[in-house]
DNA sequence: CCTCATTACTACACGGCTGTAGCAACACCT
DNA sequence: AGGTGTTGCTACAGCCGTGTAGTAATGAGG
């Protein structure tokens, strides 16, 4: 027997705080996508880093605190990369308002899914997620949908059409982007972007006045 | 000071189990629908009884199989209410297929919204929501736009209209419509039911051949 | 009225997770 | 080297939830 006393567990690498903290978001982060939030204990974190408890502690004031970075660093990078979707101001007398939404979704589902572990959180929120994240993306769900709701309205103005009612035409068009982008997440080999591109032009030419 | 002893708690009206059973139940889901599943707890589901949780373990194995029941028990209630929504066997030749999915939709946002409590479990499934649950609702989500999907391939067969992509088409509708039961159950005053059936008609119309 | 099966209650043991106090190791800087 | 602040570790207290063992009340039938 080498020792009676139980061994004292080997030394972590020192990091920097800053450091740390990237670190113990990036091992919560795994664990959400993994097992839902609500297996992101302290303890789960702490131990996916190799670190004890009280790191955690160190790094954040507790596990709200952790959580709602986690929520924050989420909504920062999705709305980065939300903005190619919109174009900004008027639209332009000569586009053609179709292909304009056409490359909108395309744009939207690209971005998906060349960021899947960020809109993963955000469009299909692992069990336990945070009600205050929940809250968060719905107040910017509400936003884009009014934004693509006045878009839609020029749109249709322009080229024509059918007399849909507007609101829930936006909100159709809006339900059925995220559908996609959740599938893209769920299955990307069996929904490539491409096929939902090509399904939005087919509708949309279908729905043009004769 | 009347006593010494903590006073002994006055017994709740007997029940016999069945009975039991089915207030529990009741009580369970007026927890899930109002604070999550996760706070359905054996406690506050006694509590909200009026009884201590050792009755609740005579009535259940234990929390899992409370839950399960309370599964079991909407799954049989949205099953039976969705009969009417699906026309059994081949669509008849002078049928509008139009029409009929229109009517299928119709008949399933009245479903809804007649019996909210019940749905609102199974298409805004509240927080902490047992797996097996999601499971057994993806199945039949499954079975049910296959079902869908056959029904769209006729009906665009016998009416003609542009070359849509059918998986999608179906899963189009399919999401739209449990978007709009969404929207039913979450704000019925603001959304009703005839809207819904006003638009998909004007939609399809639009799609029709010219 | 008394018996007795059924139903409900009290009290406990256990486990998991949070958050904290105080001590030990590391590494940089003089 | 040796001080010194930063970072990490051990150990504890407390809360809340589950599930169980044993006891007490109830009320229907004899």
């Amino acid at each position: 027997m080498t020792s009676a006393r139980p061994a004292r567990r080997p030394y972590a690498p020192r990091l920097p705080l800053a450091q740390r903290r990237e670190q113990l978001l990036d091992a919560a982060l795994d664990i959400a996508l993994e097992r839902g939030f609500h297996a992101v204990t302290v303890d789960a974190v702490a131990r996916a880093c190799d670190v004890t408890r009280p790191v955690v502690y160190g790094a954040f004031a507790d596990r709200t605190a952790l959580l709602t970075a986690l929520a924050d660093r989420a909504e920062a990078r999705t709305l980065e990369q939300l903005g190619p979707v919109f174009p900004s101001g008027d639209l332009p007398q000569d586009a053609d308002p179709d292909e304009l939404l056409v490359a909108g979704v395309a744009a939207y589902l690209r971005a998906v899914s060349e960021d899947p572990r960020t809109w993963r959180v955000v469009l299909l929120p692992p069990e336990g997620a945070p009600a205050e994240l929940a809250a968060r993306v719905d107040r910017h769900r509400g936003v884009l949908l009014e934004q693509l709701r006045v878009l839609l309205e020029q749109g249709l103005a322009l080229r024509g059409g059918p007399a849909l009612d507007p609101g829930l035409f936006a909100l159709a068009v809006f339900t059925l982007a995220e559908g996609a982008a959740r599938l893209v997440l769920a299955e990307p080999e069996q929904w490539p972007v491409d096929r939902f591109v090509a399904f939005a032009r087919t509708v949309l030419a279908a729905l043009r006045p004769v």
